[in-house]
DNA sequence: GCCCCAACTGCGAGTGATTCGCAAGTACAC
DNA sequence: GTGTACTTGCGAATCACTCGCAGTTGGGGC
């Protein structure tokens, strides 16, 4: 810790830090324990989504004896608070991130290649999905299938 | 059979009715078994998708003894010859049903109702894809989440 | 500082969906 | 009819999680 104030009166806010996730956490009851840090530091180090064996791995280098299902623990706790989400590319396990950094995939069905997109990319069907539907979409938590470049 | 030839020629073509499929089938070396005419014609006569456990009930119903495995395999099957697909609709088990009836869902994640979506309302996403990503999309596969009228 | 207890953890077993290996059964080309 | 390659039933295996339980520990309260 050291640029969060020594709490008070804090708001479940700056969740940009992993100590302020913690503070996050521990306002909610929870309690931060060294699982949790470290897999918050996996989490804010990494640049892309990364799947629980790969959280896990990257978590017992630095705490061996850390097990699956106390990644798997921790890792829904930080997504009720809404620090993290899950989505799904494609079938296999689920990856995970920074809430902030959600967007949207397009998976190619041929090679695998997973392809960013941009969430303006997505506010025409956001918008005509409100209007005839009245469904407001999250693009992020399921990948959209199709062919790359390459693969058509 | 009746409404198609003995064969002769065919050609992949009349997968409108089960027999015209049990011909594909035996035309691509595979063999009309009953477990795998029952299972077309439970996914003819269905009309939405059905989960892998409503397909091997109501294919049960008509022959007790069809494992669920042999489900899986007619449907990997049917899956290749591209007479029908599976997608996915929120977290749980997949479902199936003809690819000539395939479409695009939305998924509410707070009261898990799942909303048709007509195939046009993708044309524009589908068009700055292509043209920004060079990525053909079919939107089909997995649902899109969101919120319902109702639950917004 | 210390205490206490609810929150957390390791561990192993359980679950749900799907896949696999194998030996017996059967569709259908010849 | 016959042979054989495709199918099937069955049970066990796998994969991604989830749960129950008993022991551990963080941290608010004194």
């Amino acid at each position: 810790m050291g640029q969060v104030p020594p709490s008070a009166h804090l708001e479940a806010s700056d969740v940009a830090t992993v100590a302020g996730v913690l503070d996050l956490v521990r306002a909610q009851g929870g309690r931060a324990t060294p699982s949790k840090r470290v897999l918050l530091e996996v989490l804010f180090d990494a640049e892309d989504h990364l799947s629980v064996e790969a959280l896990a791995e990257a978590v017992q280098a630095r705490i061996p004896d850390v097990h699956l299902s106390t990644i798997y623990r921790n890792l829904e706790d930080l997504q009720e608070l809404g620090v993290i989400v899950h989505s799904h590319l494609g079938h296999g396990p689920a990856t995970y991130q920074l809430a902030t950094l959600a967007h949207a995939h397009f998976i190619c069905e041929v090679c695998g290649k997973a392809v960013e997109a941009p969430d303006a990319m997505f506010a025409g069907l956001a918008k005509t999905a409100k209007a005839e539907l009245g469904f407001t979409i999250d693009p992020h938590h399921f990948a959209i299938l199709g062919r790359c470049g390459d693969c058509s």
